[in-house]
DNA sequence: CTGAAAGCGCTAACAT
DNA sequence: ATGTTAGCGCTTTCAG
């Protein structure tokens, strides 16, 4: 900058007024500084530029979510970085694999960087230590799942009630005996989806203690080894509901090698590309983590705009897409 | 950090020594510091820090992938942010979809922020502006494709290699009339692939001018046409080359509706989430994202810190999965 | 081993 | 409308 300023034959606050576009530079000057700084090849530096802004933005904003490379963190991670960048704003990421270390460390290492916000896909634990954070001025908005105890702004799918309705689904084609999987039960989209799941239940007035419901499945091969052994125990459940995307593969994996597709009714959650190519095709509950990324990044960019207004958890709907497996009937029906 | 040095009645410079675990500070101050640091709640500014220091690393870099929600981009992406973990440095990213000008903003926006260096999904169109970066210091390593006429640290996939052992395992079968569905032919490696399609069929002795090859596909739907007019012509093809994950699902999609699953033979490039449990299962051509991210991230950081030997080409293998769709043999066979 | 002063690239506050 | 000075939070240089 001192070079153009030089070159130019201007003063170093010139070129800066330029360089902001502040609108009381002459237009003769203002060309002089714009010659100058294509010749040098000059680029402004951002980081030094927010390091004395009054306001200390260095719009950059951070996402820690589950897995980088899920379909759905993907999906989610993709939709924050468009939404910011259509305000200039840039995105650094990092995966906590469900670990609190991972994520604090994660976290500790964007705030390191001044980040403005960072969009939070939290793991289990606690996060009073996100309170700190906060007071010293970065924002922080959750995804996927609410914090516990923590009056933040949340995005979320309504789990819930595509939970419930997945079971009501299943129930009104004869299902009693439905069993339920789910991954790690701290994990706040299980407990919701396995209320949803109860809820539903209690509705159709199916005992609930009939329904067998295998938790802390920790990966699709977790998830295809429980329904081979739900499947071979003396009761086997007629239909199943998977509840998140890599136990839906394994439920998969287990019902087409026991080739009881056809048999058993599967309805999984989360969308899963060439699921519906399968025969019978799978019905899930799809969510919409695109929507989810790029509402949970505008609510972080007003925030960080200067937004005061009371945190807000805002519901993104599931959608059941029926396709199949989810319309297996009950055996007798 | 000033109030550190205040509180712990010490000067500036001996905060930053025991921030940067100098190793000339006596036990004691360094005690008496930490506890500053303690109480304060105090957080070293990484961008202030690299400001001053001599070597102005901001310890971050940046990928700039084709889409960060594609499985094979995010698989890379994700490669690319663990490795760099490891060492201690950041990754900002952003997708260009395929568009040269998306690609030039988010390197731009990228080195305004002073990234040590970026990793680059390159599109096809002219990369000589990448120069004018590297000789301001930037490191890049170019991923996926190499730069036209630029010596660059590359990491490729062997896509050569991968289409001919593919397309030489159709001819094994009988097959002669062998499509070829590739997308943009700027995209470097639809070429590369189509290459190897070619070379596999000169070897083979079959004429290549029998083969079907049809590029410029834009997504699965644009495949999934482009089969359904193949095999309603008048000499349509007895098996299916599909050179990107996209592209297969489309030919899949095609394949399955026409009922020819079972009589046309496909392989795919990239492997896809549950093609295994398809009847047939896709035979694909499996990359290895994984090891392409943190081999280029390594190259990257190498660079970064100060290797200066010649740029160098890393060919990552590709693997053949047999699963039933690429060993249909050709009809009378 | 410790500290004082200078300055990284830039903008705020105040001149002029 | 333009320039000057100070200083963001930190590290460097050099002096003790």
């Amino acid at each position: 900058m001192r070079e153009v300023s030089r070159r130019a034959g201007v003063s170093l606050k010139t070129v800066s007024r330029v360089v902001n576009g502040a609108a009381t530079v002459s237009p003769e000057l203002s060309a002089r500084v714009r010659a100058a700084i294509a010749e040098l090849g000059y680029r402004p530096d951002v980081a030094a530029s927010s390091l004395r802004r009054r306001d200390g933005r260095t719009r950059t904003i951070a996402a820690v979510l589950d897995d980088l490379a899920n379909p759905f963190s993907s999906a989610v991670h993709r939709a924050v970085v468009d939404t910011a960048r259509a305000q200039g704003v840039l995105v650094l990421a990092a995966s906590s694999d469900e670990d609190t270390e991972n994520e604090r460390e994660a976290f500790t290492a964007f705030t390191a960087r001044r980040v403005d916000g960072v969009v939070l896909m939290p793991t289990s634990a606690d996060h009073g230590w996100v309170e700190s954070e906060r007071a010293a001025g970065t924002h922080v908005v959750m995804i996927d799942r609410p914090a516990v105890a923590l009056d933040l702004d949340t995005v979320v799918s309504d789990n819930r009630e595509g939970a419930a309705r997945a079971t009501a689904h299943l129930v009104r084609r004869g299902h009693r005996r439905i069993a339920f999987l789910g991954d790690l039960e701290t994990v706040y989209t299980a407990g919701e989806r396995l209320a949803g799941f109860r809820e539903a239940l209690a509705v159709a007035r199916v005992p609930v203690d009939e329904a067998p419901v295998r938790m802390n499945l920790q990966d699709s091969d977790g998830a295809e080894r429980a329904v081979v052994d739900l499947m071979s125990g003396r009761e086997p459940p007629t239909a199943i509901l998977a509840s998140q995307n890599d136990i839906t593969i394994g439920a998969i994996r287990a019902l087409w090698k026991l080739r009881l597709q056809r048999d058993v009714a599967l309805v999984g959650f989360d969308d899963i590309v060439l699921s519906d190519m399968l025969d019978p095709g799978v019905t899930v509950v799809a969510q919409d983590p695109a929507a989810i990324g790029s509402m949970a990044a505008e609510r972080l960019l007003r925030r960080i705009a200067g937004d005061r207004s009371p945190a807000r958890v805002h519901v993104v709907p599931t959608q059941l897409m029926p396709r199949g497996s989810g319309e297996i009937p009950a055996p007798g029906r």
